[in-house]
DNA sequence: ATTAATTCTATTAATATAATAGTAATAATA
DNA sequence: TATTATTACTATTATATTAATAGAATTAAT
């Protein structure tokens, strides 16, 4: 039950963008050598978030990614859902139809239980949260 | 994010075995056919299980499987832990050695709190529970 | 025109998941 | 002791997903 690298990398590239902020639109160049990740991925990884409206870019020199709301105003949520398209642990939580033991199926029922909490605790960090935690180690 | 389909059949072969326990060993067969999971694919999924001490089996004629304790004894975290072998949702929270960033990460710090909650659910929930449950529900 | 960037599309590589199949071992019982 | 019904073990295959690479096209500034 792994997050997949799209979204530890998502998440990581807009902490990066975070940290960035009103500084001028971002080279992908520079957050993947910042965080380490190749540039090639990065620039598919990144279109989701452009289409979810997270980050917006200015193309050719002098171009770069921002994002298009203060770190405040994005919940890390929103950055995984853009990436991953949901965050329910079981196909049958949003499409019941797929399995005929979704209408009175028990484990179902702890599926949902279990995904909520994680939309539970991914809804309550923002982008800010992680940058303010970032600063305070060295 | 998907739990697989041996943590989801596992949890229903459990069940299975919580709803006939007492009745002395059940066949596999039985339990493919009520659940509706590839004979062949059980017989690999219940190893584990039986490995982590949650089952027992006696083989041969009028064999079969028998939870090890009463359902009220044993947590679904219990059963996941033993097929899945962990429920981090990203390695490095076990392993902070496979990445240089681990020390100071911050996205590594919201996956072990968001893996931590799911610890939380999964071990809420007793064998018990989901046969009470489902014997609400015709 | 040139340069430096994003954007788009295709391809490949690697890994993990899911499932099937066949054989061996075991226990009861007739 | 032969037969039957079961679990246990091992190997193989199929499928899907993830992860990554590569190259060409587009765009905007200078």
């Amino acid at each position: 039950m792994k997050l997949s690298t799209r979204g530890r990398y998502s998440t990581r590239l807009m902490l990066e963008l975070s940290l960035r902020y009103d500084t001028g639109p971002v080279l992908l160049k520079d957050i993947s050598s910042a965080q380490d990740i190749s540039l090639k991925y990065l620039g598919q990884l990144i279109i989701p978030l452009k289409v979810a409206g997270l980050i917006k870019s200015t193309r050719g020199s002098h171009g770069g990614y921002f994002l298009s709301r203060p770190p405040e105003k994005i919940r890390l949520i929103e950055i995984l859902t853009a990436v991953e398209g949901t965050l329910d642990i079981a196909e049958c939580i949003k499409s019941p139809e797929i399995c005929y033991r979704s209408k009175n199926c028990v484990a179902r029922k702890i599926w949902e239980k279990a995904s909520s909490k994680f939309y539970d605790v991914f809804q309550s960090i923002t982008l800010k949260d992680m940058v303010s935690q970032q600063k305070k180690k060295p």
